[in-house]
DNA sequence: CGGCTTTATGCGTGTTTGTGCGGTATTGTG
DNA sequence: CACAATACCGCACAAACACGCATAAAGCCG
């Protein structure tokens, strides 16, 4: 077996089950642990995978967790920032939860005239410091994980409205695959989402760039606007480079 | 499991709970007390949680500590420890907003199951923290002043269901008036939540008793049981010693 | 081809890390 | 003060790791 194909096997099953043990890469791919160790350091100083004493750990399962409080936060605000050049006056908005998203809202103008759906309390309850904003909370079950809601319910009411722009945080995305998530439920909210709306922006930080999980949402033709920190011309980026999607 | 998914999981209870004790860890993680004492150690060392004899506080703990500028809090956890005795395993229960509510889903039982309808996105919230307890947010306008979903949508949601117990928070009771209050569209709502639950629970500190607003929810006749933080023979009570209502 | 370097892998040895256990000290509470 | 719960300390041990070295395959070049 070939290096290179070691390795992605291994990113396989670190996208796939969030973690990996050394001594499980080691019977799979049946070579001594020294290898996989050095396979994984090689990952690691890569930035494709955090790892660990025991294994390695995914990235974006890593940041989802405790990093949203200062790490990333920066990169955060800037996303922020450029989401919002897409607001207008009066539009009609739906969004998803996530600390991106939240931390967006938090950065909106004082005075913005506008109408809000979203699936996430937490942002219901930052929109409501907005006296000129209307916030509609889309009810349904709560997830625990998550912390938005979805189901049966919240889906027929998506399917009842038509906002202007729907604004997603995202868990990986991927120049081939797209959108791509790990929660059924939330993958088909996230489908939802998107189909029900005019356009769609994913917010993204780009270490969740090339990224690609077990659920496919949707090919990245079906998103109208990808905003990062980067600067448009970033090499990261240049996958991305399709007519259909405008990058901020 | 690795050391880190130990840390993140621990990070994420405290986020979530805003405390933890190392015995329910000890139970959750099945590893011994030490691994646990040693984890929140590290974690501690790291400024990312607060360490404490028996488990450890969330570090925001200071921001939900503001909630001790909540209003009569000691009132309001008595309160809380007498409604959680109306509620059973199995129940289906509704809520509405306000501290009181929030105060006494923070008391309630770890290993609680029962179904929870609300409209106050800080339940849910709260709720989401215990694992067996199924939440479901009734979506809606998005009430800035009371931060509870309302209007239009919410009535109807609130028909199609049937709850064993509605726990209702209030601004106002008063013997002959019953429950009153100065929003019209709150005043829909309580209503609405009063008429759909099969026996409903009135959550009132002491302060409040005696007082009547201009719009009339419901004769006390309708209330089946009355919560205070008084004992139940207090003279301050005699007023609301009537067959049809149980005073806890 | 033959000699040379480069790259990938495995093995042996000593080190570090993570964890549990037993005993003792400390803390909180009635 | 007594008692139980919790914390701390040192030790033991296994698992994981780092490092140097040996081996072998692959690549390169005159």
């Amino acid at each position: 077996m070939l290096k290179k194909e070691r390795h992605d096997s291994i990113m396989r099953q670190i996208n796939l089950h969030n973690r990996v043990l050394t001594s499980d890469l080691v019977q799979l791919l049946s070579v001594s642990e020294d290898t996989i160790r050095r396979d994984l350091q090689e990952l690691a100083e890569r930035d494709q995978l955090y790892k660990v004493h025991g294994g390695a750990l995914s990235k974006s399962y890593q940041s989802s967790f405790d990093d949203s409080t200062v790490y990333a936060k920066d990169a955060k605000i800037i996303i922020a920032k450029k989401a919002i050049s897409l607001i207008k006056d009066g539009m009609v908005i739906l969004t998803g939860g996530g600390t991106t998203i939240i931390e967006m809202v938090k950065q909106l103008p004082e005075n913005l005239h506008a109408t809000f759906f979203t699936i996430s309390p937490f942002v219901a309850i930052e929109l409501a410091n907005y006296p000129r904003v209307e916030v509609i909370l889309i009810g349904g079950l709560f997830s625990k994980n998550s912390q938005v809601t979805y189901g049966g319910h919240v889906i027929n009411q998506l399917s009842e409205i038509n906002p202007d722009l729907c604004l997603l945080g995202t868990s990986a995305l991927h120049p081939d695959d797209g959108l791509t998530d790990t929660d059924w439920e939330i993958n088909q909210l996230k489908k939802t989402m998107l189909n029900c709306s005019k356009k769609t922006a994913v917010l993204c930080i780009s270490e969740k760039l090339g990224i690609s999980l077990r659920l496919k949402v949707a090919p990245i033709t079906n998103i109208q606007y990808l905003i990062t920190e980067l600067p448009a011309n970033d090499p990261q980026l240049d996958d991305y480079q399709i007519k259909s999607l405008q990058i901020l």
